[in-house]
DNA sequence: CAAATATCTTGAACAACGTTCAGAGACAAG
DNA sequence: CTTGTCTCTGAACGTTGTTCAAGATATTTG
């Protein structure tokens, strides 16, 4: 009884890996069933009596990038920062992790899935810690807004920090040059530190 | 010796108007070349000979797209405003022409071209462009900075209201919702044009 | 332990995709 | 009208992700 489990199990973590590598190596535009399935050292078949789909399985790479993410930017801003320098040291990690792991950071957002299928839970929920590392240093800074309106302000602070590195590192669009991506994000923080408190909108 | 040259112009109008069509009604992900030459009458392999490739038909969709935020953009944000009204006025714009034109926007940045394929000159220009719609009022606000910072500054602070709306609409990520986007992106240039007196950085 | 049964793994086959190209057809020149 | 040149056509190709009958393997039963 035990064996059955323990090797799909084993089978999921390979395709895992193999894919993880696949997609280090040539970006997720690069990544193939027969690939990735060579790579693992399984049949072309057995990934889909792993995954439902290999949309499926990238979004499992995508969870793990997630969950490295969120350790990251915790390890960047202790908690004993003061709440404007916290805000810089979490774009700054963001920043560095991008750069660090960019195949892997970028195939969080390139990645999509097929018209109706929706993102899962758990996936929502790991957003929703990040965006709860930034509200945390946010209250400080902005004692007059509820609750509501800290989510809503931190997922517009991140979101602001995500574009300037987006299309820095995808280059598709004229972005900030990657010598300077790291110094201007962390200009447009300080920027947006120094204009929240006098700002009475929001 | 006039006809040959004019029906093929005629040919890469009907195309280009084809694929425009079926990116509004089933975005970038649902355009193929097969529905697109239905569409336009023509047979699957005229394609090839009006264009290079599916991609760089889309790439002339996308300059035709980027022509119309262009005019968009200089008519939300009239030279004679004080320049932190502009930089608002242009952030709106940029929202509600996203809003607006939304799968042809979102073409705009879905879009990659194939790994060796270089971005077409005049497409760096147009981008160029917007970003000096951007560069006008920022020389006003920050009268410190030279052309190349300026430059700089223009690219980071688009790409900062670019994320927001990014986020929000392509709905990936954990984004700032659409009803408050508007106001949450003059908030944060507003914040950021309040800010940026005040800093010494950059 | 051996036979029977349940389960999983395999890779050939499938449909759909972008792209190519030999042949049919349309136009200009003689 | 005939000839020669260019263009348009759609069947065919290679490559995708996905499926599924058949063989291999594990588990249960006698």
């Amino acid at each position: 009884m035990g064996k059955r489990e323990e090797s799909r199990e084993e089978l999921r973590r390979r395709l895992l890996d193999a894919a993880e590598r696949r997609i280090v190596e040539g970006g997720l535009g690069g990544l193939r069933a027969r690939d990735l399935t060579a790579e693992a050292g399984v049949a072309l078949g057995s990934l889909y009596s792993a995954f439902e789909s290999l949309d499926l399985l990238i979004l499992q790479v995508n969870a793990r990038t997630l969950a490295r993410l969120d350790e990251r930017l915790r390890h960047a801003a202790p908690e004993d920062l003061p709440p404007a320098e916290r805000m810089v040291a979490l774009a700054r990690g963001y920043v560095r992790f991008a750069l660090a792991e960019r195949p892997l950071w970028a195939a969080l957002f390139d990645h999509r899935l097929p018209e109706g299928v929706p993102v899962p839970e758990d996936h929502r929920e790991a957003h929703v810690r990040i965006m709860r590392l930034i509200a945390g240093p946010l209250a400080r800074l902005r004692p007059d807004l509820g609750p509501e309106g800290l989510s809503l302000r931190a997922r517009t602070l991140f979101a602001a920090v995500h574009g300037v590195v987006h299309l820095s590192l995808t280059g598709q669009f004229v972005g900030t040059p990657r010598e300077a991506l790291e110094d201007e994000v962390v200009a447009l923080v300080q920027s947006l530190v120094r204009g929240i408190p006098a700002s009475a909108s929001g």
